[in-house]
DNA sequence: ACAGAATATGAGCGATCATTCGCTTTCGAT
DNA sequence: ATCGAAAGCGAATGATCGCTCATATTCTGT
């Protein structure tokens, strides 16, 4: 196993010694962008707070922008596991129900870690292989596009590439500021009452 | 004139060469922010493109940050130029048209130097002196409210402080979505297209 | 013409950062 | 018990950064 040139190989974790080190270093990762904002998580430091080597970090992720990567991914599946089910029942309802429950959905992903979320979304530089952040949000629009197309009698659209603009938007703002930007705003009571805003926004705008 | 110790001063420019001084530095920092991006805007290569030393960098801004933060009021007060007028008339006219201007109006202030908009927005980080941008936006949402508040009788809303975050939230988010990352839609033909669907939008919302 | 204030200079300081590499320790297979 | 591979270590490197300061140049009032 394992037969590249043990000087550089920079790669996978065989035992499970290393996979530990591996969790370790990502979730130190991740602590630290939380509780200390990008411009803090040195490798150095990171290093330190998982309890190893820089060393050891090097031995895994070719470089600092890996490790962040690495982090993002994982963020996005932890979202994606809560939401995916969900998500599939949505393209076969009707539109009032589908986009209510894809408000619901929007906001329950952006009470993942939300200051995980938050420190992604507006720290991180979109630089290089950190642009997955980008990726994730088109792939969101296209999933939302292919719902209208097939429901496109329903709706009162002129432009249906416009209307998934206007509507993933406003979504995904609403949803992204309320959770956090305005935290107060999460008593269940209140997250209940933004859902019927949120929806009567979206569906008033696509039934005319 | 001036009457500090001249080892410590940081302090105004009297004389017309110094003012020429700080404002090649003010818009060297711009020019880098929008062309390189946050990071490799280093107190030395801003003076470099600005055709000065480091020295006189610090003789007129304490430090790196205070420098951004006056491209940041810099850019905010070229903003409420564009717009100030504008905004005025709004106050007094009925809801369809008020929402509409204001949407042309914020599209309006996304359009003054876009780029330099989208770096400010998106990769500086906000910390001690540079979060004005985050009172910048707070502004926008109560002068929303206050307008919401004088019209109360022609909507049909629950919660003021509810409405006005969902309807500031969304025409920020799509006009910004709009000039800064989906570029193409600018063909001015588009742009009015986008003034429809938004105005369409958030009256829908607001008159039920 | 001269003095002092204002302005400009840029080498360099100390800190920090990402990354490397020679070395040691631990593991797994025999 | 042994040995090679895997994993771990951390001082050291070189680059870059924000910022200072001793010095030089230019301006302004007289």
């Amino acid at each position: 196993m394992a037969r590249r040139p043990p000087t550089k190989p920079r790669k996978f974790a065989s035992q499970e010694r290393s996979r530990a080190t591996v969790d370790a270093l990502v979730e130190a990762t991740a602590r630290i962008l939380v509780k200390e904002g990008f411009d803090k998580a040195s490798t150095n430091r990171i290093a330190e707070v998982a309890g190893v080597s820089v060393g050891s970090l090097y031995q895994y992720f070719p470089s600092k922008e890996a490790l962040v990567a690495v982090v993002i991914e994982r963020h996005q599946q932890e979202i994606m596991q809560t939401v995916r089910g969900e998500l599939a029942e949505v393209l076969v309802q009707p539109v009032e129900k589908a986009i209510r429950k894809l408000v619901a959905i929007a906001l329950r992903a952006h009470r993942v870690d939300p200051k995980l979320h938050r420190v992604l979304a507006e720290q991180i530089p979109r630089v290089g292989e950190l642009e997955k952040l980008e990726t994730f949000n088109r792939d969101n629009y296209t999933i939302f596009r292919t719902y209208l197309e097939s429901h496109r009698d329903e709706l009162r659209v002129g432009d249906l590439e416009l209307a998934s603009f206007v509507c993933v938007t406003s979504i995904e703002a609403l949803t992204h500021n309320a959770v956090l930007h305005h935290s107060k705003m999460i008593s269940d009571e209140r997250l209940e009452a933004l859902i019927d805003e949120a929806t009567r926004l979206v569906t008033g705008y696509l039934k005319g």
